[in-house]
DNA sequence: TTTGGCACTCATGCCATTTGAGTGCCAACC
DNA sequence: GGTTGGCACTCAAATGGCATGAGTGCCAAA
């Protein structure tokens, strides 16, 4: 039945090599041409009758009669498959990604310097995107500032450093001094707090105090209503980078508009990465085929794995480039630099 | 001496319809098609004569012998000066805005959507930049928590809402104690001052107390020289939209791509709107030709003004696209989207 | 000064032809 | 039986000749 079942050895090793041929050159593959490379004991007419067999069972197309055969998204799954996960990035990568990693300050720098490392070494579209703030995220402080009339600026101090200002409009405007209050209800209360907790136990505190007059948690539910605590905080940081790569490798003018276009579309690009990548895989993602996703992506596949830091999951870091790349490579570098990722924060923290 | 000394009524007029024929076609216009579009009182012929005049004052030029002729910088640069600027936008258009940059919650946010506005309006590339932290910044707070060894985050909130956060790293380690002194002692001595004299007063107070021992002052020092109040804080915020709009309007690939990847570089942006933008300029600019500053784009105009809230800049908007653009609908889009944006802050605030 | 006419230029599009890489199939070979 | 060489056939892409048409410059007449 699985027409992969008549994959032996010589399929393979010529399925391997199409594969790669048309990766580097972009030309449709003939048996002759093929033949003339690999010099091999085989003959253009052997290889001939594998291509044929290969075309039968769905790994080769034709563009027309006359023409070479060119990959089907089968076969560069399969390709994918086969490839042994060894490789070492050349240490000129290496230094290319250390140098940039460099010095970090902070979260969404890691995310911009990986989108543009990774674009320059991939040669395509480098992207990542920060979580929405983690569960696992403790408080630290809050601080309220009384900006205009029912206007407050909250800003929220998680302990593992990351900063979230949001200004909030109340229904009805709170002194300053009430606002203090609050602030100090809620620090000394509740520091050290999950977000998560921290919110369940306010709402609580509030339905209790509800009945009774208690200017305090007056002021805390209002802020508490609009959002004071929440954590989604701002759309999440969406970084593109290398889409001019994409001019040489997309030469149909209507369909590169488009590909521009949908990267430019921060939400799309979230959803492909929470679509396409588990928060709780290990190792990289290799999705080939996003036409199911993204229309306007068919033929791109998608390189790409959470980026942790211990156990917490910060973002997704990921390639996004035609079906012909370089795969290993591509593969080694973005898990390198989720490694690097790890290892740098835990060092420098 | 000046070669625009020969323009007349009637050289100006063609002159005009030249531009904009070649705007709205892209094709170099040729005497005869200019003479049966606008159905004056002119034949080929005298447009012809004309033609020529304006070819050697240095407004056209012909791609080839027996081209039409195409519009020079000089002739872009006289015609968006001819614009009466009275235009309005159309309704669609206002609303497109309005409703774009409803419910801002904060500058960056304002950024990001007018840039994506703007390149829907424009058809190009819609470009803001959120300016470095202004000097008119009065401090309302700062917050330092300790993260680890020697390693502080600190937070400061300025009057006007805008938050900062950075990570510092000490040479020596502060104990908790010591940073909530610290901030306790920024706090009340120096709330409500402006950044910049704020800075020098501290370091002032610093050299005087150099010499006594004085466990606070040491602190603030340290925290002081890592940069905790400094206030241009991350790389200013860049907002690039709708480079996909180029790929229809450049044919060349090459070109295409070093454009986008022009585009893509932040502090270029950064580079020529600060070149050619005035913070105290009150009406949109337009610089036709920017192969000055950038080599990549010659051809390309820039049409911005600087963002303000009262007297305030918060940043810049522009666009940036191709010589054959609609000038009026740009430039109008741009003043409309500048000064409902002051109008916006200051009715919320 | 404007206009019509005329000779000349050149990019563009069209067509027929050639070229070359590729295919499929068959018969021969090890 | 898998492998190979040979052969007829296909078809995209490159080539070159040719017609087309928009454009120019210049000149002489109105």
């Amino acid at each position: 039945m699985d027409a992969s079942a008549n994959i032996g050895r010589r399929e393979r090793e010529i399925l391997t090599a199409i594969v790669e041929s048309y990766i580097s050159t972009g030309e449709p593959v003939g048996s002759r041409t093929l033949a003339r490379a690999n010099p091999e004991n085989l003959s253009a007419a052997s290889i001939r009758n594998v291509m044929a067999d290969l075309a039968d069972a769905g790994f080769l197309e034709q563009p027309h009669t006359s023409a070479g055969r060119v990959p089907t998204t089968k076969a560069y799954r399969f390709y994918v498959k086969q490839l042994t996960g060894e490789a070492r990035l050349s240490p000129a990568d290496e230094n290319l990604i250390q140098g940039s990693l460099q010095g970090l300050q902070d979260v969404p720098e890691f995310m911009e310097r990986t989108s543009h490392v990774l674009s320059l070494i991939s040669h395509s579209v480098g992207v990542t995107v920060s979580s929405a703030a983690g569960q696992h995220n403790a408080l630290e402080h809050v601080y309220f500032q009384r900006m205009a009339d029912k206007k407050v600026l909250a800003v929220v101090v998680m302990r593992n450093g990351v900063v979230r200002d949001r200004v909030l409009r109340l229904s009805q405007d709170l002194p300053v001094a009430d606002l203090e209050a609050a602030a100090a209800y809620i620090n000394q209360n509740f520091r050290g707090w999950e977000m998560e907790s921290l919110r369940n136990e306010i709402s609580k505190r509030i339905q209790q105090e509800r009945s009774e007059y208690d200017r305090l948690m007056r002021s805390v539910e209002q802020l508490y209503a609009q959002g004071a605590l929440a954590t989604e905080g701002p759309a999440q940081a969406v970084f593109v980078e290398g889409a001019s790569n994409l001019v040489i490798t997309e030469q149909d003018q209507e369909r590169l508009r488009q590909l521009l276009a949908t990267l430019e579309e921060k939400q799309r690009i979230v959803d492909l990465l929470s679509a396409y990548l588990d928060v709780r895989q290990e190792a990289v993602r290799v999705v080939v085929g996003l036409e199911d996703a993204m229309p306007h992506l068919s033929n791109f596949v998608l390189i790409g794995m959470p980026a942790r830091m211990g156990d917490e999951v910060l973002g997704s870091l990921a390639v996004i480039g035609p079906t012909r790349m370089d795969y290993e490579h591509t593969i080694t570098a973005v898990s390198y630099i989720a490694r690097l990722f790890d290892q740098l924060w835990n060092e420098s923290t």
